[in-house]
DNA sequence: TAATATATATTACATCCGTAAGAATTAAGG
DNA sequence: CCTTAATTCTTACGGATGTAATATATATTA
């Protein structure tokens, strides 16, 4: 499996707009973006310049604009973070990380409803 | 709550040991640091400062060594981060992260007990 | 006490990141 | 065709991080 790029938190949330929206030009991005964040359109753009230079996203010159298109899922991205993300602090064990949000008291009784629903699908997948 | 400093990753492992092992000298954390990573000394003695400097950790002058201990406590920074990152990638649906390890198959038979176990306990059941 | 060993403090330096401003290029209007 | 406006490219700059090396202070030994 390739090495996906490093993507900073900032650089996460212009990859979340393209996610969602891609094929999208730069200025949807940023106008998407000053909505939700206090960015201006240079920063904006500054971030989309180091993600097509991480190979995070490719572009097409549409006439006169640049059209991009993420070059890495997102759902393979989020599950590289959150593998990493569980070695580092759970040593890998994310039945750990439950657990300690059930001691800690972090979890709803609607969450827990919702854990053991999407647990029992699983059960009958023993073969 | 106060704000918990902000601590990098290498300096990540070394608050470990010290959480583990404290009150430690710079000697004993440096040895069981140079046997799990490939850091030089000189590296390790820069960690330890710079958390000093964040206020992650205190020392003490003992004879003419220094001895530290963590100003903040494990459980409470590996939940702040657990939080942030449930934020970032998951909208703090814990049942997300779950649900795509279920479903991206990433979850052991084993595991998947274990998780059920877990949140048994938690279950008072008002049902 | 002077030289040496040891522990701590200061300095270094490249890369990444957040956050842009300014320069250059290209398309469109006069 | 040339000026202007829109778009893209280059440069900037301070703080954090990884990764140390060098310098200083202090303790031990000869």
């Amino acid at each position: 499996m390739k090495a996906l790029p490093q993507i900073s938190e900032a650089e996460f949330e212009v990859m979340k707009v393209i996610w969602k929206h891609a094929p999208i030009s730069t200025n949807e991005i940023t106008d998407k973006l000053t909505k939700t964040t206090k960015w201006s359109p240079k920063t904006i753009q500054t971030l989309i310049k180091r993600l097509v230079t991480k190979r995070a996203l490719s572009y097409e010159k549409q006439s006169r604009v640049f059209v991009y298109t993420p070059l890495i899922e997102e759902k393979e991205y989020i599950g590289r973070q959150s593998h990493s993300f569980l070695e580092r602090y759970y040593n890998g064990d994310i039945t750990a990380m439950v657990s300690a949000y059930m001691e800690g008291d972090k979890l709803s009784e609607t969450e827990i409803d919702t854990l053991r629903t999407i647990l029992l699908k699983g059960a009958k997948r023993r073969d």
